[in-house]
RNA sequence: GGAGGGGUUCCCGAGCGGUCAAAGGGAUCAGACUGUAAAUCUGACGGCUCAGCCUUCGUAGGUUCGAAUCCUACCCCCUCCA
C-alpha cells in the first residue's frame, strides 16, 4: 500500500491509497464494516454501487468462523468474499473491549469465551498478525487494547503502554509480510498519554496510524478534544485512520482535522434497524408517519433505494421484517455516507471545504448550530481549525 | 339427538377463590444503536382529576368478607358418536 496526498485545505487533506493489485482508494474514505466477511444485506456489486472502495473484516470473528485456514485455502478474503477490492482487517483488539465480561487479559494476550459456543479462544499480538496474514487483507491492524470509558489515568497509562509493547510485537511478527500494518494510538482520554502513544508509534515507523479507543461512551466533546490534540502530531505522509467512527457529523469533524480513513457499523446496523440518514435528518422509517408517504426517502440522493422506492414501501418492508428492507436501507445509508465523503474530497481538492461547511452540513443533515460554529472558527482563523465545541 | 371440550384485556394464549388490570407471545406506539455477541435491544401498551380510584375475563343472576376462578340459566364455538 502506498499513500499519496493530493490536496489540503487547512488540516483537511485528500489523497489516494494505492495497492499493488487492487483499485486505488480515494481518501478521505469511509470503509464499510463486514465483520463476518459480508456487509450484511449487500452483494459485493451492491456494495460497490454505494461508492464504497474498501471493506473491513474482523480477525476475531473470521478466526472463529470459518477459521483463517479455510479463508486462506479459499484464496484469501478478496476471493472468498468475492469483493475483490481493497480490504482491511481489524485485529480483534476491539473485542477485548466489547467482550469484556468474557475475557481475561495479561501481558501475553487475551483469552475470550467464544460468543458462539463458549469455548476458550486465545489471541495474542503474534497470533492476531498470523491470522490476519492468513486472511490476506491489504491493510492489517496491530492487536491493541481498547480501554473502556471512564478509566483512571493510571489504568489508561498501563493499558496504553501495553498496547505499545504489543504494537512492537506485532511489527516484529509482521516484518517480512507485504501487507500494510497500521499502529493504533491509545491512551484513553488523557492528552499527554495520547501524545506519548503517538510518539512511540511514530518512532516505530508504521505505514499508517490509527486512533483507537474513541467513541466508547464518552461525551462527544471529549472525543473531539482527543482528535484535535492527536491529529496535529500524526505524520503527514502516512494515512490516518479514526477507528470505529462515526456519525456524519463525526466524519466531517474528522476530515476537517486531517483524518483519511473511517469505519463504523452505524450506517449498516442502523439501516437494518430502520434508522436512515438523509439530507432532511434522521428518518426512523418504522414510524407510523411514513405509512402512506409516497415520497422518496431522500430526494437529494441518487441511490437505487431513493430513485426506485417510496417511504411508504420502505416503511412496509421494515414493519414486515422483509429482507429487502435491510438491503434497501443499507444501500441508502452507505450511499449517503459515501456521497458525504465524495463531497468532502471534492471540496478539499477545490480548496473550498471551509466555505462549504454550512452547505455540507445542511445537505447531510448535520447539526446546523455546530456547523455555524465551524464556519465562525474558520472565518477567524482560515488555515487552522483547532477548536470546536 | 347423545358425549365431551371451550368462550380471558386488539389477536394468540396462561391463570382456575384473595398477592389479578390479569403470565408469555404477537400486533401497535415510541426510543436506542459509533474498530458488529445486533435483520438487535429497551420502554409503553383498559380508563382517569393516576403513590388513588373506576371499568374489564361470553350474557344474566347467585354463593362468598372477597370471583376471571365456585353454582344456575341462557347465548355462541369446536371435536367425537348417532
Amino acid at each position: 500500500m502506498h499513500h499519496t496526498l493530493h490536496a489540503t485545505c487547512g488540516p483537511a487533506r485528500c489523497g489516494q491509497l494505492k495497492f499493488p493489485s487492487h483499485k486505488t482508494v480515494e481518501t478521505p474514505t469511509f470503509m464499510a464494516v463486514g465483520t463476518y466477511g459480508t456487509v450484511k444485506g449487500l452483494t459485493p456489486a451492491q456494495l460497490a454501487d454505494t461508492g464504497t472502495e474498501i471493506m473491513l473484516c474482523n480477525t476475531f470473528h473470521m478466526m472463529l468462523r470459518p477459521g483463517e485456514q479455510i479463508v486462506a485455502d479459499q484464496g484469501g478474503l478478496h476471493r472468498f468474499t468475492g469483493w475483490g477490492q481493497p480490504m482491511l482487517t481489524d485485529s480483534g483488539g476491539f473485542q477485548v473491549f466489547s467482550l469484556a465480561e468474557k475475557r481475561t487479559i495479561d501481558e501475553a494476550g487475551v483469552t475470550f469465551a467464544s460468543p458462539i459456543d463458549g469455548r476458550s479462544i486465545s489471541l495474542s499480538p503474534e497470533r492476531a498478525i498470523q491470522v490476519q496474514q492468513a486472511l490476506g487483507a491489504d491493510i492489517i491492524m496491530c492487536f491493541d487494547e481498547c480501554l473502556a470509558y471512564p478509566s483512571t489515568e493510571t489504568e489508561a497509562q498501563h493499558s496504553m503502554e501495553r498496547s505499545m509493547r504489543w504494537a512492537k510485537r506485532c511489527q516484529i511478527e509482521h516484518s517480512a509480510h507485504p501487507s500494510a500494518l497500521f499502529g493504533i494510538i491509545q491512551g484513553g482520554f488523557s492528552t499527554p498519554l495520547r501524545r506519548q502513544s503517538t510518539e512511540i508509534l511514530t518512532d516505530m515507523d508504521f505505514p499508517g496510524y490509527a486512533i483507537g479507543g474513541l467513541s466508547v461512551g464518552e461525551p462527544k466533546p471529549l472525543m473531539y478534544e482527543m482528535i484535535r490534540s492527536i491529529t496535529p502530531m500524526m505524520p503527514e505522509d502516512k494515512p490516518r485512520y479514526l477507528m470505529g467512527v462515526g456519525t456524519p457529523e463525526d466524519l466531517l469533524y474528522g476530515v476537517l482535522h486531517g483524518i483519511d480513513m473511517f469505519d463504523c457499523v452505524m450506517p449498516t446496523r442502523n439501516a437494518r434497524n430502520g434508522h436512515l440518514f438523509t439530507s432532511q435528518g434522521i428518518i426512523k422509517i418504522r414510524n407510523s408517519q411514513y405509512k402512506n408517504d409516497p415520497t422518496p426517502l431522500d430526494p437529494q440522493c441518487g441511490c437505487y433505494t431513493c430513485t426506485h422506492t417510496s417511504k411508504a414501501y420502505l416503511h412496509h418492508l421494515q414493519k414486515t421484517k422483509a429482507m429487502l428492507g435491510s438491503t434497501l436501507n443499507s444501500l441508502h445509508n452507505l450511499s449517503f455516507y459515501q456521497t458525504l465523503m465524495r463531497t468532502l474530497r471534492q471540496h478539499i481538492q477545490n480548496g473550498s471545504l471551509f466555505e462549504q461547511i454550512p452547505h455540507i452540513a445542511q445537505r447531510f443533515g448535520i447539526n446546523p448550530s455546530r456547523c455555524m460554529h465551524l464556519d465562525k472558527m474558520h472565518s477567524a482563523r482560515p488555515n487552522f481549525l483547532a477548536i470546536l465545541n
